[in-house]
DNA sequence: TAGTTTGGGTACGGTACGTACCGTACTGTA
DNA sequence: TACAGTACGGTACGTACCGTACCCAAACTA
């Protein structure tokens, strides 16, 4: 008979450390976010939690990646409009609580460490804007948005202001009619606006 | 002789504590502005700030007020470009250390505060969007851009871009360029598609 | 001058970060 | 299978800060 192993070691540890930090997350938001819990949680101390991240910020934010490794999915309804408006209502659930609350303390704590920064921009709610891309990409080929306006910043524009909006508003959800406005009053405008005479 | 007071009180006191507070918040940031620090370089103790103060976060946002108290104006060069661009560059160096850990840190710590994210929105470098839309409604008047444009949602997409590009870049400052590239591929172009054919 | 308000000093309880130490379970190598 | 080295778990500690409590004295007020 094999003996199962009471003690835990090396990537299982690992992993159930993780799970519990992103339990941890998940349940009480960043700021009740400890390293004590997430021992306890584990089933360990902080000890096994020290020697794998060197402060709460970088578990903070290796759980978070955790969380939302797998979330993405870019649509395709085949009209731009759509795309963009169930990208946005996508990236606006996401940053709704909880996880409006952790990107914030993860923003605020993680701002003077650059490495942390870079890893949270990479990760954070469609941050990286190649889904972005891809959308207006499809669009330009169906031929519903012209050439000129596949650029990395136009494309980005909605996630931007929706980004702000969560930002500036705290912790509410954004109301649907904002990501409509900003849609309709803003991208598609700005496609328009792109096209050369 | 009169005999000059030895212990400041009521309003006095206040505002040597509010400045004691600016300073602080100036000097180390967010991270480094405590209770006692405050008090000691205002000379007093933690009492009579908690008097006054119910917590951090509430004489945080209430020293950064007054720090950004003389701040704001609007540009008039007679050219929408120029403009926006003085605008963005003003907010810019504004949001730019120690600003930015500063607001990062009060938002982390005022979402949960709704009356308190209401004070800081208001307070947020060019978040009221009013300089906004009397920029751009000067350019409306003088023929530069069509009626059409002259919509909040509109006339704060440069500063909404900019915000965004700061919370997501960290501490440092962002480039002249993204500014530029803020306005000539995105403002412009936006204002351009809103006109009606 | 007596009485009330308000500062200032000090200490405390509570919480959390991050570190140190130490005995012990596991691992893998001879 | 014995043994050394590594990694885990328990515990305690030092530090820092928040927010509160208590008390006395200074300043104002009547």
């Amino acid at each position: 008979m094999i003996e199962k192993p009471t003690r835990r070691r090396g990537a299982a540890l690992e992993q159930a450390i993780l799970a519990a930090a992103a339990t941890e997350l998940e349940a009480g938001g960043y700021a009740a976010f400890t390293m004590e819990r997430v021992a306890k949680r584990a089933g360990t101390n902080k000890n096994a939690v020290y020697r794998r991240w060197p402060n709460r910020v970088a578990l903070g934010l290796a759980a978070y990646r955790e969380m939302i490794a797998a979330e993405t999915c870019v649509p395709d309804t085949g009209e731009l409009r759509a795309d963009v408006l169930e990208m946005l209502r996508g990236a606006n659930r996401h940053l709704a609580s909880p996880y409006g609350e952790i990107v914030r303390g993860l923003l605020a704590d993680a701002a003077a460490r650059p490495e942390l920064m870079e890893q949270l921009r990479e990760r954070m709610a469609a941050g990286g804007g190649e889904d972005w891309l891809t959308v207006l990409g499809r669009a330009v080929a169906r031929g519903e948005a012209p050439p000129e306006s596949l650029h990395p910043r136009v494309a980005t524009v909605p996630i931007a202001l929706l980004r702000n909006e969560f930002v500036v508003r705290g912790s509410t959800t954004v109301p649907d009619s904002t990501l409509v406005e900003i849609v309709d009053e803003v991208f598609l405008p700005l496609i328009r606006g792109r096209t050369r005479p």
